[in-house]
DNA sequence: AAATTATACAACCGCCGCATT
DNA sequence: CAATGCGGCGGTTGTATAATT
C-alpha cells in the first residue's frame, strides 16, 4: 500500500534535502523514484521526490515570469486541450506543468480574462471559443507570415505580432510561430491528431515550401497581450484587454479589417 | 505601524493507467 | 484474471510574501 511508511518526512524541502536528492539524481539518473529515499537518505516518500525534482530541482526549468508569448500559446492550447496541463507545458520548454497550472489559475482563470473565453476543449477550429464578429479571409504570398503590428505608445516602440487561424494571438516578439499557422482548415485538427496519437507535430513549413499560398481566416475580436498598449491599432478595452482590430498589416501592408 | 486580505506557488492527496507477478 | 506496485496527472491546500486598509 502506497504512503504507508510511518513518520515520512512532509512540508517544504530544506537546503540539505535539496542537495541529497539533487546528488542522487546526478549518480543514478531519473527514475526508479522507489530506491529514490534509501538512494539519497531522505526520509521522504518516492512522489515527494519526483515532485521536488520535476517542480524545482531540475536544471532544466525555466525560472522567471512567463513571456508574452508563452501566455498566449497557454491560452491557446487550454482552449483546444483544457486543463491537461502535462500537455500545455510540453509545449512550453522548461516550464513544468505545475507552473503552466498555478500561472493559468492565478493569471488566466475564467474571472480574469475575458467573458466570452470558452474553457471547455475543443478540437474544430471552425468552432472557435472567442466570439466571432466577421471572418475576413486574407491570402498570404508562400512563405510570409501574418504579422500585426503594435505600438506601444508608452515606449514609443513597435512590436509585432504573428496570427493563429482561430482568432488568437499565437506569439509577439519574433517568436518561432510557423508550426501555428495552419494553412488549411482541418490541418490543425490533423496537427492536433497526430500529436495526441503518435506524439509527433506536422511539420508545415515544409509544407509551406511546396505551396503557392497560405489561406488565413482573420476573425473578430482579437485577444491583446496585456503588456502592450495597442492604441495605434486596436480599439483597446481597458478592462480586459481585449479589443477590435481596426487595422491590419501584413508584411508591411496595410490590409482591410471589417468590424461590425 | 499593525492588522487584515490577497496573491503566488510549492507541496500534498487521491486517483488513474499500465506493467508485472 | 486479480492483485499489486509504480509513475504520472490534476485538483486542492498550506504557507510565505506582498498589498491594502
Amino acid at each position: 500500500m502506497e504512503g504507508s511508511s510511518l513518520s515520512v518526512r512532509k512540508g517544504a524541502w530544506t537546503e540539505k534535502e535539496d542537495i541529497l536528492l539533487k546528488n542522487c539524481i546526478e549518480k543514478y539518473g531519473e527514475g526508479k523514484w522507489h530506491k529514490v529515499p534509501s538512494r539519497a537518505g531522505l526520509n521522504r516518500c518516492r512522489k515527494s521526490c519526483r515532485l521536488r525534482w520535476t517542480n524545482y530541482l531540475n536544471p532544466n526549468i525555466k525560472r522567471g515570469a512567463f513571456a508574452a508569448d508563452e501566455v498566449d500559446l497557454i491560452i491557446r492550447l487550454h482552449n483546444l486541450l483544457g486543463n491537461r496541463w502535462s500537455l500545455i507545458a510540453g509545449r512550453l520548454p522548461g516550464r513544468t506543468a505545475n507552473d503552466v497550472k498555478n500561472y493559468f489559475n492565478t493569471h488566466l482563470s475564467k474571472k480574469k480574462v475575458a467573458p466570452s473565453f470558452d474553457p471547455k476543449p475543443h478540437l474544430n477550429p471552425s468552432t472557435p471559443s472567442f466570439k466571432v464578429i466577421k471572418p475576413c479571409p486574407l491570402i498570404l504570398s508562400k512563405n510570409s507570415f501574418p504579422v500585426i503590428l503594435c505600438e506601444d505608445k508608452k515606449t514609443n516602440t513597435t512590436t509585432a505580432t504573428t496570427l493563429a487561424s482561430n482568432n488568437i494571438l499565437v506569439s509577439a516578439n519574433g517568436g518561432n510561430n510557423i508550426g501555428y499557422c495552419f494553412p488549411n482548415e482541418n490541418d490543425e485538427v490533423i496537427w492536433w491528431d497526430n500529436l495526441m496519437m503518435n506524439g509527433k507535430e506536422t511539420d508545415y513549413q515544409q509544407k509551406q515550401d511546396s505551396m503557392n499560398n497560405i489561406n488565413l481566416s482573420v476573425l473578430g475580436d482579437w485577444h491583446i497581450n496585456e503588456e502592450m498598449d495597442c492604441s495605434t491599432t486596436c480599439n483597446l478595452d481597458e478592462e480586459d484587454n481585449y479589443g477590435n482590430l481596426d487595422e491590419l498589416y501584413l508584411d508591411g501592408e496595410l490590409w482591410n479589417v471589417f468590424n461590425q
